[in-house]
DNA sequence: CGGTAAGTTGATCGAGTTCAAACTTTGTGG
DNA sequence: CCACAAAGTTTGAACTCGATCAACTTACCG
């Protein structure tokens, strides 16, 4: 691999599913070119906006939601660097959702056809865009099955745990204390809760002695109960590339 | 397009998107060869099955489901005539969740290899695949921000709208009038809540002349007021193909 | 140090759950 | 084609978890 695709987050993200030849390690290196920074709590584009770029997130963290008439907010997604955001809006005219950072952030966007070249020079690369996508779709479905049938309680819980596992895909050697730079406004309104029930939920697990907290750390003490009261499933884990076409 | 694909369902509602030219048909075609019967309730798979095959979805309806340690049930996907069941699950060794037939079912398996046959084949087929997985995804958001975010009323809005707006997909002359196969039961799993409240929601919508149902039949009368409840989007409409690979 | 954003705590309220019973529709075999 | 069983729906009463509102505390940052 090409010495400056070492500090690369996406083929460092990318390169934990399968060894990618030069020819997907160039075509990867074309979504790098350029560098863009975001402030904290900058708008990256607003629903019904047309999207022309799509972005690789080289740091920070941000996150994907949607806004009700009365003004209540979903959050759908939360990106990590390593991420393709956008992908998720590349057959609509209009984004979906509305993007903001929620750190500051440093972005490489390039455009939708880009995407297209992928597709028609790397089969290999293609099936690996697209086993990303289904797991994002899958963590999507973890958090749709949380929101439907879990208590507040287990809400936190399993996006404590969701979290980590994301992280740990990054940082390998991270341990069970990590930085996280999500208010209890923005967890609720990714569980589809409110602050108050998210603030009480955590000293509950504190109480349990089930985590630990101090300025902004978050530290995962029994993950194996955690796990379990959440039905939490690493789904970074247990990926399958068998399927997957050979490199050339 | 050879007469033999005129009532193949999955080319019926992939042609709404693109047109397909011969190479594409004939790829697709593999995808049918084979036919099974499934009747109503059947499993189809269960979480943590390795899946060997997937399924084109050629009648009957089917569903995605999870089920919590306590017997809760979350049903994650409602799968249609036409649609391509198991691309979620493609990049996992083991299924992501259960399978089963909500009707009687004609389902044509296929080995997860032809996938990879036509990312080598078709990048058009390919993205076109990956189109409708993005689709999926949005339709999957769009119940995440219902689930966290709506009252019962008007998630019951919005489940009728988007069971309505697929099926307007394989039968374009459907008017507001449409058998839902669905128990409460099914509808309360789908959205979180119980069969007492959806019974409550749906009294309330008819009371108010929003619906109206008889013998299993649901007529959407007002779905302009419906969707606005809802905040309900047709995510079959404003496809945008424009960076598609172009045919050969 | 002062001001603002974020987190905590407590009281009250309500939408949806739970449990249970009555009722309706659908399907099946005698 | 009826009778009966099974599945699905409706209705009502009691309860509960999390929402709402509001006051207060703590942390952060220029």
């Amino acid at each position: 691999m090409a010495e400056e695709q070492k500090d690369s987050c996406l083929v460092n993200k990318l390169g934990h599913f399968i060894n990618l030849g030069d020819v997907d390690a160039e075509l990867l290196a074309a979504l790098e070119k350029e560098i863009q920074n975001k402030g904290r709590g900058t708008e990256i584009w607003s629903q019904q906006d047309s999207i022309e770029n799509l972005f690789v997130v080289k740091d920070g963290w941000l996150a994907s939601y949607m806004i009700l008439e009365d003004g209540r907010r979903q959050i759908l997604e939360i990106h990590y660097p390593g991420d393709i955001v956008g992908l998720a809006d590349l057959p609509f005219w209009h984004a979906t959702s509305h993007l903001k950072a929620i750190t500051d952030c440093v972005l490489c966007p390039f455009p939708k056809s880009e995407v297209d070249v992928i597709f028609r020079r790397s089969p290999r690369l293609t099936a690996l865009l697209f086993t990303l996508a289904m797991i994002d779709k899958a963590v999507n479905t973890d958090r749709l099955r949380v929101l439907g049938r879990m208590s507040a309680r287990e809400r936190v819980a399993h996006i404590l745990l969701e979290v980590h596992s994301r992280l740990q895909l990054g940082q390998p050697e991270l341990g069970f204390t990590f930085r996280l730079p999500l208010s209890q406004f923005d967890i609720a309104d990714a569980l589809g809760l409110t602050n108050v029930s998210v603030s009480n939920s955590l000293q509950q697990l504190q109480k349990d002695s089930l985590i630990e907290r101090s300025n902004g750390f978050i530290t995962l003490n029994e993950c194996e109960s955690l796990s379990k009261m959440s039905g939490f499933v690493n789904r970074y884990h247990e990926i399958d590339i068998g399927w997957f076409p050979h490199a050339k």
